[in-house]
DNA sequence: CGGATTCCGTACGATGCTGT
DNA sequence: ACAGCATCGTACGGAATCCG
């Protein structure tokens, strides 16, 4: 499998720009009018070849990208195919049949891809839940970097859940779109960037608010969330609907950044309530593998040495439980 | 010396060819 | 029709090189 991880050059994000602002007609005439380039087409011109009949695999495709909001190819790839190529080549014919956007930020990045209004419609005649879809535009860039990690966590539980041996399900992923959609108009101070509910046999369930951090706030404002889930906590108050229990994940670009917000945390007393890891060693590991270490053993760390990441959130796995 | 240019490596998706 | 492999076209970053 192609790692799930990429990283974000500096010019990604730019000039981010819909792919289909052009009818299919005018690309025609000037195919035969002008010139020809080239016999390939561009990547944001939009495919001229429509899907025949959709596949079951083409509905998750798209049920995948209307509950993500948006997607990149290499995520649908590592989930849905065993090829980068057939993927993109999928992809452009769900796009030439209209089911899909494309938008193309950069010819060296990947492709995103958001549902469309007949996508949607599809999904919705194939009795998959309105309320889990999302069409439109393609979000902003910082919400954009903000999906790309959340993605990446996403695609990877779900690969991590496939493994027969860790007997693991993910039983409820509810992205911050979704929470704010089911709040609607009052929602509640603390949204998390995910909730999840794992599900392993034989054991209660382990629920996480998934923090994705992109170092854009202070450490005194993340403290701020801690002090809130530990009022929650300490009330054994539910969290979005997971039973008492839950725990915060929050993870960073860095060991640093982890570290400066690890101080702030226990300085709330959320210390122990809190887990932190790295984008870096959650691909590595897993997202249910050993790789969170509590927000005071991060901040207990002395300066120079790494903290250690062992603990898993799986109570089974190795470093689990606490 | 410092800015401009060139070259190389890498990244991405598109597609030709071939086998199932 | 689809999937897999190999290759191509386009773009960027960075190092090396050129040149005033």
């Amino acid at each position: 499998m192609q790692p799930l991880r990429r990283g974000l050059r500096p010019h990604a994000l730019l000039d981010l720009r819909p792919l289909d602002s052009e009818p299919l007609a005018v690309m025609e005439t000037t195919m035969e009018d002008a010139p020809r380039k080239s016999a390939r087409r561009r990547r944001d011109e939009k495919p001229s070849r429509q899907v025949g009949r959709l596949t079951d695999r083409d509905l998750a495709v798209l049920e995948l990208v209307g509950r993500c909001r948006a997607v990149q190819t290499p995520i649908i790839a590592a989930l849905h195919f065993s090829e980068p190529s057939t993927c993109s080549r999928r992809l452009a014919r769900l796009v030439g049949a209209g089911m899909l956007k494309c938008h193309v930020e950069h010819l060296n990045a990947a492709n995103w891809y958001t549902l469309s209004e007949r996508g949607a419609e599809v999904l919705i005649a194939e009795e998959v839940a309105e309320e889990s879809l999302f069409t439109g535009r393609l979000p902003s860039a910082e919400t954009l970097q903000h999906l790309e990690r959340l993605n990446e966590f996403r695609a990877a539980l779900t690969l991590a859940c496939r493994d027969e041996r860790l007997g693991a399900s993910t039983s409820c992923f509810l992205a911050d779109h979704d929470l704010r959609r089911l709040s609607g108009s009052n929602t509640p101070d603390l949204v998390p960037d995910a909730i999840v509910q794992i599900t392993q046999r034989g054991q209660p369930p382990v629920g996480l608010a998934v923090e994705i951090d992109l170092s854009h706030y202070s450490p005194r404002i993340v403290g701020k969330k801690g002090h809130v889930t530990l009022a929650l906590q300490q009330a054994r108050a539910p969290l979005w609907g997971l039973p008492h229990g839950w725990r915060p994940l929050f993870l960073a670009p860095s060991v640093a950044r982890l570290r400066g917000v690890a101080r702030a945390l226990v300085d709330e007393g959320a210390g122990d309530l809190w887990w932190g890891s790295s984008f870096d060693l959650v691909a590595a590991r897993g997202p249910l593998g050993p790789a969170y270490a509590s927000m005071t053993d991060i901040a207990g760390t002395p300066r120079g040495e790494p903290p250690i990441f062992a603990r898993s959130v799986l109570p089974t796995a190795a470093g689990g439980g606490a």
